[in-house]
DNA sequence: TTGAAAGCGCTAACAC
DNA sequence: GTGTTAGCGCTTTCAA
């Protein structure tokens, strides 16, 4: 017969079978070099055999602690190429999996007070901690959550706060990632190289945007009329590529601060103009001719994002910022030396 | 000064506050027809005062329920157009915290049985049931967890058991819906249409294919050489277009069983030539010009899910099918008789 | 190295 | 309508 839910084991009852006593039962579970390796030996088999696991929630209760991190999702907005977030949430999932923690989902209640979720969870004890994205300029969550002792940590650095240094942060570095695909561009001969990013004060916008700045710099390149700010959307890629091709001296290559923005000039372009994107979406490697694209170290933001939380959770309070290196995905053409080509392109 | 985290108020705080027991606090919270009016208003004049909330998992320990929901998301495979995952995990999210229930998120551990995470999860009381999706054919995961009796409710009807009907699903009519598609294609004067679809075998696509077959045939249309089979890649619907083109009388449209396969089809179509798509992907209404896409229904499916995962909980035992209707948005051309216009198409 | 006692915060069951 | 008692399953503290 079977065991069925309604009757799972408890510790006692394991306990019992092993001849011990429930402490030693959950020593061998928690602190396994107190017990002797003949006990443990007999304790494991009586788990074992009885298919017995601990409850969940009388553990929390008893050590006070969740083992669990909130995330918020936003309703996905505007259609967009493939969500970074949605990638991000999986690294994010099996990142705190293998630390031992549970990822717990939420979206804004309708009509709510943005805060008041995190401080329902955080209230209760739901959750331990939380992790937070799509920092706008000056976002008041930071803050909030440290006023409030509620620990968390950000993807994407937190701008507009004058306390901003003291808040835990794992962002990649965009203005590298521009500079990488301006390097590029150059290096397969590229003179006149524009930049389409968004409106400033967007939130990563203003730095990808100097990446491209510092990068034309150093290559000594002119970068008057090969710049666009626009919003992020395909159309506006078009129509921002298409008047910078109608200039006078045109560009040759379009760097651009989103994959969508990219895939809206390459529209606009005609065989031989380069475009760059950012983020690797999926879509874009689907693209005939490829395109290459800045990638972001998805995995290794979400493993330091996870570190950083847990090291607030178990009292060091690091607030550190850790700022990794996006990587350029080369998919069209050869490559320039040096570079290392990742992916296969698909395609017929 | 501020509450701090490792101060906050228990159920004794209020009910000392109020002048009443714990368990009229309580009876506040759970049971408010218990308490008069007044006592009541002095309750919770004490838990915001003290800004009471009650512990999680203390509630989850007494009452032996945790009210979570578990849900597995795979690594995102082969790049696809925008990932219909995605979007209906924030419908769920959603819908789960409206019933009153956290959404738990978990991935595969790698090189570990598929089930042992489910077995897990369910046996420390961590979650009270799950949702599962991309169910392939002959799926072993329904029967292993209703043979423990664990909770679960499917997207997708689980196909190739015996005991399918005995399972809880929801699912989208995906022959009505590239019925739909055909339909339109016929209003819009095609005769040679076509249907791209997966590989025999593959989850919804012998439905889809099944309802080119119906419609094609209630419209006395022949679908001799209009027919195609092939991964799930956007090559490969290029290729297929191509090679469907290249025949005697080729056809003038293609319904398609999937966003990346039409897409694919776009890329080896002249104008004119009508391609319909299916999940209504983001990035299809970026195309240019705008394609048509059968949408699901993602928050009707999420919420028919959480009500037949919720009746399983309560112990209503309903084993309950639910086939919900999709819906062609129509983004190209003019509209068919009957047919509304849901969306703007976006572009310049 | 192992066991006994205590209690985390809450709610179901019952008495008043 | 309200209070009292008991205990969910576990781990921390302290004693043996």
């Amino acid at each position: 017969m079977r065991r069925t839910r309604s009757a799972s084991a408890t510790i006692e009852g394991v306990a019992a079978r092993a001849g011990v006593s429930r402490q030693t039962v959950s020593n061998v579970l928690n602190a396994p070099e107190r017990v002797s390796p003949h006990t443990a030996e007999r304790v494991r088999r009586a788990i074992a055999e009885l298919h017995y696991r601990p409850h969940w929630a009388a553990r929390r209760l008893r050590t006070r602690t969740s083992r669990t991190i909130g995330f918020r999702i936003q309703p996905s907005g505007p259609p967009v190429l493939g969500s970074l977030i949605d990638r991000f949430l999986h690294a994010l999932t099996s990142q705190a999996w293998n630390a031992g923690y549970r990822l717990l989902l939420f979206t804004q209640a309708s009509g709510d007070d943005e805060r008041a979720t995190y401080d329902e969870l955080s209230a209760t004890g739901t959750v331990d901690g939380f992790v937070i994205y799509d920092l706008r300029i000056g976002d008041r969550r930071p803050p909030w959550l440290a006023q409030r002792s509620i620990p968390f940590a950000c993807f994407g650095r937190p701008l507009g706060s004058s306390t901003a240094a003291r808040y835990a942060w794992v962002d990649v570095d965009g203005a590298l990632g521009i500079a990488q695909a301006v390097d590029y561009a150059v290096s397969r001969g590229h003179r006149r190289i524009a930049y389409l990013g968004w409106h400033p004060g967007t939130c990563c916008g203003d730095d990808r945007e100097q990446g491209w700045h510092r990068a034309m710099r150093r290559h000594r390149l002119d970068t008057a009329g090969l710049h666009s700010e626009s919003a992020d959307e395909l159309a506006a890629g078009t129509d921002a590529a298409r008047r910078l091709l109608a200039g006078d001296d045109p560009p040759t290559a379009f760097v651009c601060a989103s994959d969508t923005l990219a895939v809206g000039a390459r529209l606009a372009s005609q065989v031989g103009v380069q475009v760059v994107g950012f983020d690797d979406s999926p879509v874009v490697s689907l693209l005939q001719p490829p395109m290459s694209s800045v990638r972001q170290p998805l995995e290794d933001v979400a493993r330091a994002i996870v570190r950083l939380l847990l090291e607030q959770l178990d009292g060091n309070t690091t607030a550190e910022g850790v700022l990794l290196p996006p990587q350029l995905i080369v998919r069209d053409g050869q490559q320039p030396a040096g570079q290392q080509k990742i992916e296969k392109s698909t395609g017929s």
